[in-house]
DNA sequence: TATATAATTCAATTGTCATTGAATTATATT
DNA sequence: AATATAATTCAATGACAATTGAATTATATA
């Protein structure tokens, strides 16, 4: 039941053309924000709040760059990512799919 | 590139509660629209209007009752969902997560 | 034909959210 | 201290989409 108001909020995560895409980058290693700018031609400011969203969703995890701070790191969350697969998984396992004699509540009424 | 645009589209598609719960119900078997109704406790309209969203997005097929056509049977297209869940699995896959060391383009000009 | 049921379509409203441009913060270098 | 870079925050705009209520369509029965 809960678990499928988690899942539509993921989707809403994900929904977004230009959120999937960053996702996506993320999803092959770490990037910092002008590096996703550059690949996807999105201003800064915007990849930002996009960030900002994946990041709340738990998706994603960032950490500033050793040497020179003003660089943040964005990557995908690995256990997070691997959860939610399963989640993925099990909403669409086939076994779920029963045949099933429909049964209209107002279909006593006829007949 | 273009998978992930029609991912993004069927996130879309999937992100709506009321939707996911209607698609959740069709992929625990054939409903028609009033008992979706009964059970989700969402106008009939409402519902239709779900229903035919779920429908354009490729996910749901529908055929009208044998006895009486008046009702339209609805459920989920498991060729369609197991395609999906297999583009889920490759999209999440964690070998697709590479250590990286990440590029800067703007970079260089430091140092 | 007239009535009832299942479902859809239509028009209008409302709220959410991506996008944009400007301003601000944080860090580093000279 | 002053300047430059990476990134974020803020305020405003515009568009899309869920929801609602009323009207319409499709099918069946008396």
């Amino acid at each position: 039941m809960n678990e499928i108001m988690d899942l539509s909020s993921v989707f809403k995560v994900l929904a977004d053309p230009t959120r999937l895409a960053i996702f996506n980058l993320l999803m092959g290693g770490v990037h910092c924000n002008c590096e996703i700018a550059e690949k996807i031609n999105v201003p800064m400011n915007l990849i930002s709040h996009h960030l900002k969203v994946l990041s709340k969703a738990g998706l994603i995890t960032s950490f500033r760059k050793e040497n020179d701070a003003r660089w943040i790191y964005y990557c995908a969350d690995p256990i997070r990512i691997s959860s939610l697969r399963q989640q993925l998984q099990d909403f669409l396992d086939k076994n779920r799919m029963f045949e099933r004699e429909p049964i209209c509540p107002n279909g006593k009424k006829l007949k």
